[in-house]
DNA sequence: CATGGCGATATCTTTGAGGTATGGCCAGCA
DNA sequence: TGCTGGCCATACCTCAAAGATATCGCCATG
């Protein structure tokens, strides 16, 4: 059975008429009345009654009709749907990054790309650098932020950009002497109880921070550890020490606490976005398209890549 | 696009081969390739990413199967349906019936029809005689059972089986003196307080009494009058005086009553079993079939339609 | 570098969808 | 009652396209 036979079925009980129905198929009646004689032979039961007031589907008939013409629609539904899905409209992007993303790209990010693509199922996962890039390789992420390019086995399958450069500011409570100062030395921190990442990306920031205050320095080995950039702002604001963390903290602006810079200006890694190179689902161009829009700093890398698939 | 598109993009998503698909679908696999080609043409994505460790959907294909297995369900089911109605197992059937058909034939054919059909819905619409033919005539019926033979317009396009001879019989209180006699006559029933129909049957019953008693009896005038039968029991059971019905009541045992035989025997119009001779329906007919193997009496003529049909 | 497996392409064959002409049937009508 | 017209079915032909066979190009293996 082929979906001509459904169409030509409800297209019969529609008019009544073999002759009209036919026209309005664009074939002509004998064909007609073979699809349906066809059809009637293979569901082994008379669809249509034949009367001279008009042609009338049987009990059989409307029963077949009424799942035809749910056949019929489903199959419509299926380019649409297909559609839409190749063109990014609707599926799912599963987005990891670390926690500081959440200060600076993510917020303007996901709020347009939520704008654009609200069929898009999005599930965020907050993870570490060391975990992303595994789930990327493995197909259990799409996209991830980084703290600097994806390491591991099979990183090499993946494209990186980055998305922002980054470097180490201080944070400190607004009633802390240098809450007034635009910027604070490395001496100055040397004399200060610190505040310093200790979640899993740590080994990039302290390896920033002993380049900033010198491999000998023992404030690092006396400073608060606090898991991630929130609690760092936090512990600073009220007063427990010196926080110091990326640039994208200034992105949050909170009452209570300041933002210096720190002279030397001391690099961190970048934020890095990464993702699988063969990886050509709609969907993940679209969030690329929509971070080329949204990140004016975005490496020439991300626009190759968009480049290449339009 | 073609119920053939679906099968093989299904089939192609389960072998994640073209080779294999194409053998399980019984085609070489060039046919299938140039199928799928033109499937995705139509649709304007692609459905498939062909790699070296197979072939799988792309998003597009996953949107486009799950339609598209529903689909193939949807037009699977049509045949299922199609059939299970051309052979009566589901459907409707809308019959209407005196109240006295309640007493006799209608309790073990509905069960029985129910038990053989339980897909089947019933609509049952309890109505006279003169409201059922005009009823099967317009197609708001599907089968009747009625008092004597249908009337009225169109009357010539309905078929009518006679299923049950009927006789005048009297119902009297255990405590009334007829309750011990076998049969009471004419003339003892002209002496008593008579309970008699007044339903829209009524001028049918009452002709049969009026052969009975004599036109001239006056008996009749003062008769009480009683919609239908079972209010013609209640009343005779209270003792307000002789219930004279339908032999059919002696089909409902009831504490309190007792039925006698009325001499001289004096028929009542036959209950009749009527439908529209166009109805081919296969719910009618696996009704009318139920009825033969039901009622032991029944006419000819419906034995002479079950034959034409099979 | 050779090999084998796989999908795409080229070309031919054959099935069957659709077109035209016509037949059979029945209602309506003179 | 025979005629006529409308309608669906049948007969037969045509041609598009589904499918078969042969082959190519590609790339991951050894």
């Amino acid at each position: 059975m082929e979906a001509r036979h459904l169409r030509y079925a409800v297209a019969l009980a529609e008019h009544e008429h073999f002759g009209r129905a036919a026209g309005e198929l664009g074939i002509a009646q004998p064909p007609l009345s073979k699809q349906i004689a066809d059809l009637e032979r293979e569901v082994g039961a008379r669809l249509f009654d034949r009367t001279r007031q008009g042609v009338f589907p049987t009990a059989a008939g409307e029963a077949f009709l009424a799942r035809a013409r749910r056949a019929l629609d489903e199959i419509a539904a299926a380019t649409v749907d297909a559609g839409r899905a190749a063109r990014g409209e609707t599926g799912r992007l599963r987005l990891g990054f670390i926690a500081s993303a959440l200060l600076d790209p993510l917020p303007g990010v996901l709020s347009r790309f939520g704008r654009e693509r609200p069929d898009v199922r999005l599930e965020l996962h907050e993870m570490a650098t060391s975990r992303s890039s595994p789930a990327l390789v493995a197909g259990e992420l799409d996209v991830a932020f980084t703290l600097g390019p994806p390491r591991g086995a099979g990183a090499e399958h993946l494209v990186s950009v980055p998305v922002g450069h980054d470097h180490v500011i201080a944070v400190v409570s607004t009633v802390h002497p240098f809450a007034g100062q635009q910027a604070v030395s490395a001496d100055q921190l040397r004399r200060q109880p610190l505040i310093v990442s200790a979640g899993e990306d740590e080994p990039a920031v302290v390896a920033g921070l002993r380049t900033l205050l010198g491999t000998d320095s023992s404030a690092l080995g006396g400073a608060t550890a606090a898991r991630d950039v929130h609690t760092i702002i936090g512990l600073a604001a009220s007063g427990v020490g010196v926080g110091l963390g990326p640039s994208r903290m200034r992105a949050v602006p909170r009452p209570g606490v300041r933002f210096c810079d720190v002279t030397p200006r001391t690099p961190l890694p970048d934020l890095v976005l990464s993702f699988a190179a063969r990886d050509h689902s709609p969907v993940l161009r679209a969030f690329l398209d929509t971070i080329r829009k949204n990140c004016p700093d975005v490496g020439a890398a991300l626009n190759d890549r968009l480049r290449h698939h339009t």
